[in-house]
DNA sequence: AAATTAACTTTGCAATTCAAAGTACTATAA
DNA sequence: TTATAGTACTTTGAATTGCAAAGTTAATTT
């Protein structure tokens, strides 16, 4: 019997690391701000989830200036992409097997 | 902005019970020993899990002897079908915006 | 210099997860 | 009757994860 509970991506299985990465999934280039106001987080949480998402290479980062403020921009890599449409097959099987 | 990450249902957040249900939304009534098979897991993380599934009444379970050996099943419940249909909606809507 | 803003990092605590060990119940064997 | 075994737990303890709040850094404006 199959198991595909156990291909999901450890990576994924927390709802704020999945919103970051399905935000970034439809958008190129989504800064801090507009991560932490479309998800509703404190700053240090938000960060915290970036930079476990960062460790694994699946977003990269740019930082830069506008109107003379910092702003640091993300994007999902290469390898996040492909990563994260993995981690979705998994429960479009699991979603398919309920229809 | 519409926000579907904090739609998740967090009974479902966790491999294990979203592995649980995912079995239990396509076979009526399983006992301890498959989904601990299935599941590839230690008696007691499968007994607390399933603990947690019932302590949201998401399944229930029934108790009998055969061949002269205990056995436990499980089901979804009613409760416990559209709690999970409508989790999955949520990943779907997820999926969605990727195609 | 002081205050402000963005984007963090650190701290510390609470919640979650898990394996391992222990327990309850029933059945069967010695 | 004691012992052994099997199933399904419960308890324990430790590691991991998740989080808010407070602190920090760097550049900016006053």
């Amino acid at each position: 019997m199959e198991l595909p509970i156990n291909k999901f991506n450890k990576a994924f299985e927390n709802r704020i690391r999945l919103g970051v990465m399905s935000i970034l999934m439809v958008n190129d280039w989504v800064d801090f701000g507009t991560l932490k106001e479309m998800l509703d987080l404190t700053d240090g949480n938000l960060a915290s989830h970036i930079k476990a998402l960062e460790a694994e290479q699946y977003i990269e980062i740019n930082k830069r200036f506008i109107n003379k403020k910092p702003n640091t921009s993300y994007r999902a890599t290469f390898l996040g992409r492909n990563a994260f449409k993995e981690h979705l097959n998994v429960l479009e099987n699991i979603i398919k097997q309920n229809e």
